[in-house]
DNA sequence: TTAATTTTCAAACACTCGTTTGAAATTGAT
DNA sequence: ATCAATTTCAAACGAGTGTTTGAAAATTAA
């Protein structure tokens, strides 16, 4: 028996979109090499998703909804703990989430990952208008937490690290390697997520605690 | 006269090209939107560059091969004063080099870290062939230099904070930010490049500096 | 078993894609 | 002014795009 085909035909079409969607993204990415790699008929996006818009937003969402949730759980449970106001112990909370995110296959692995940093690159229209009121708990809760963690800082340089910290993170859990493009072969490997955690933490959290650009 | 008629046809195309695949992404943008925008005949980016392909080759090359010199240039120049092993130092030459490409209209301003951002991301084919060996100079160098002024990491931690520090770096110029697929209005503000690096160094120099996550 | 509902399917829809053609217009050199 | 080379142009090429249709098949309910 088809492996592919055991299971219901609108997940089939989320997970061949999924991946097709990664590496070739939304525009070069046809319904017709959807639905072949699916091994389901054309009109079927249509019949369960609606328009192929419709279909990457439910291909977002799979992942977006259970990483936020994840990561927000993380949070709460830091949050009534000693370590509270550790910016060091929020950056590991965060970055557990998205390890924990990678080693569960039902979350589609390191996958989710790679789909954010190819979504945030390129926009589209359907995300900038549903998602956000949607998961902006996320970053607000964050933020916060990094406020009160770094109160030396500003509200806006807490911010700008925080936009540095997920950078770094998201593009080497996704193998983005900027440089890549003057390179042949790769000088890191992002294989092994438990190695990038490891990797990532010291540069993070030197990154985080940091001394002030300029005076709060 | 129209200010757009008073460059080259190619010149035109290069430019009206570069901002739609910034925007768009290489499949999101149509022939027929780049000679539009250019008020350029369709066949004239087949006449000029070859293909469409062609022509984001030479977008792209446009912008990376000043970019390449600069911060060799910099990087050399760095290594002749007694700051040739200060990791900091190196960040900075690498820092100052995107920041020079950015304040320069003649190089785009801001637009190359853009479009790099864009194209690392979204790699062509093209891309992976012709230029890592033509510009692989960049980050051989750069990684020596940083591997002598970091002699208690391994090459490959010092590799993994190369990847850190450059992901931070362009995806601030260019305005990516992961957490704005989750936030309505963005937290930081890219627009001033000046305040960006201000921003960025701290952490940066932190990161680089941190000890080391495993023994060399 | 019959009837109602859900799902699948091949075919076609109108449209856009990158590229090519061959002639017209322009430019530069003699 | 004449010729040759370069550049521009409208039009068309075949192929691929996302979506829709209406009937066939499969599933579920009565």
């Amino acid at each position: 028996m088809d492996a592919v085909k055991n299971l219901d035909t609108s997940t089939r079409i989320l997970n061949a979109a999924e991946l097709l969607f990664i590496d070739h993204g939304f525009d070069g990415t046809s319904m017709r090499q959807i639905t072949a790699a699916a091994e389901v008929n054309i009109a079927a996006v249509n019949y369960y998703f609606g328009s192929k818009d419709g279909l990457f937003q439910a291909v977002f969402e799979r992942r977006a909804e259970p990483f936020v949730r994840l990561s927000l759980a993380k949070l709460t449970e830091l949050e009534s703990t000693v370590q509270a106001n550790d910016p060091i112990a929020i950056a590991e909370s965060f970055l557990s989430a998205a390890l924990e995110m990678g080693s569960k296959p039902e979350y589609g692995g390191l996958v989710f990952v790679r789909l954010l940093a190819r979504t945030y690159i390129e926009p589209r229209a359907i995300l900038k208008e549903k998602i956000p009121q949607r998961y902006g708990e996320l970053t607000r809760r964050y933020q916060q937490a990094l406020e009160r963690a770094l109160p030396e800082l500003s509200a806006a340089e807490v911010a700008w690290r925080f936009h540095f910290m997920t950078s770094a993170m998201f593009n080497a859990f996704a193998g983005n390697h900027v440089l890549r493009l003057f390179t042949a072969q790769p000088m890191v490997n992002a294989r092994d997520p438990q190695r990038v955690a490891q990797m990532l933490l010291p540069f993070i959290s030197a990154g985080l605690t940091s001394p002030a650009a300029v005076q709060a």
